[in-house]
DNA sequence: TTTGAATAGTTGCATAACTAACTATATGCC
DNA sequence: GGCATATAGTTAGTTATGCAACTATTCAAA
């Protein structure tokens, strides 16, 4: 028996993710109580253009660990919010370029500073050493599974 | 700044916990290719089950970290898929409780091996210390937020 | 003993996920 | 040029989640 063997017991959490689960609720409800009206999965697209405006579909596929019908009905759902406008590609016409709106930019440091006080809540008492390997590990899993 | 911030770029794929997400997915694959129809979130039902039969709804909902609808119409799915069968206690009119069938009980070896397989080939590599310190940080992040 | 609060479970509505099958455009080889 | 293949994105169907509102039963206090 390897000395990475799960035990049994320990299996359903760690499949689940409860702990981010948690966090994203948490941070959803903190969204909702501040008048915010996106879902936390919107917010996560929204995250990664507020890095690079103007990425692709499959960009945002990529950057969001998402697959293509995932991130198409997101984006039609912010289009509906009017938070982003898809821009055809004039290099390549099977191209979706997805854009921010002013509402949209005005939306990134109010819910910047709430994910960031939400997961300072969340990691209170978990030193930096620790949240440094649980980051490593996490990223060991994802892509040994790549 | 307190020294367990965290870093912007860092924050999404701690909130949508990629890496179990990549755990359930690579299980249900499996449980496809090996003929076995059933969702990670069933079989995470079931799992709770197999190790004590015949509990209530609500101490599903406990044990899987759901909210009560989820657990109404996961019991609901595996009930048509006659895997479970709720049975009314006698002593709290209120209460259903939850009991494997024949066929679930066949499900459990197999599919624990499968899970416990899976699991495996995602830590590989990653030694029990570490396993050990991330599912203790992941811990501490759920009881911050309860 | 009755009335009000708490608990167990269900239902309805909106959003999101995965799979599979589909359209449209681009690329590359003959 | 023309056809096969790959890539970008959409649509349809099933399952799951979260929230709010609901019913039924139990419990506890006036």
């Amino acid at each position: 028996m390897p000395n990475n063997q799960f035990k049994r017991g320990e299996l359903y959490s760690f499949i689940t993710g409860m702990a981010s689960t948690a966090v994203a609720r948490r941070l959803q409800k903190n969204f909702k109580q501040a008048g915010i009206e996106i879902t936390i999965e919107q917010w996560s697209v929204l995250y990664h253009l507020w890095k690079q405006d103007g990425l692709s579909q499959q960009e945002l596929c990529k950057q969001s660990f998402r697959d293509k019908p995932s991130i198409t009905r997101l984006v039609d759902n912010l289009e509906k919010l009017k938070l982003v406008k898809r821009v055809p590609s004039k290099d390549d016409r099977r191209i979706n370029l997805v854009y921010l709106t002013e509402d949209s930019k005005k939306l990134q440091y109010e819910t910047m500073d709430m994910a960031n006080q939400t997961l300072n809540e969340a990691l209170d008492g978990v030193s930096s050493s620790d949240i440094e390997m649980c980051k490593a590990v996490l990223q060991k899993v994802y892509d040994n599974l790549k």
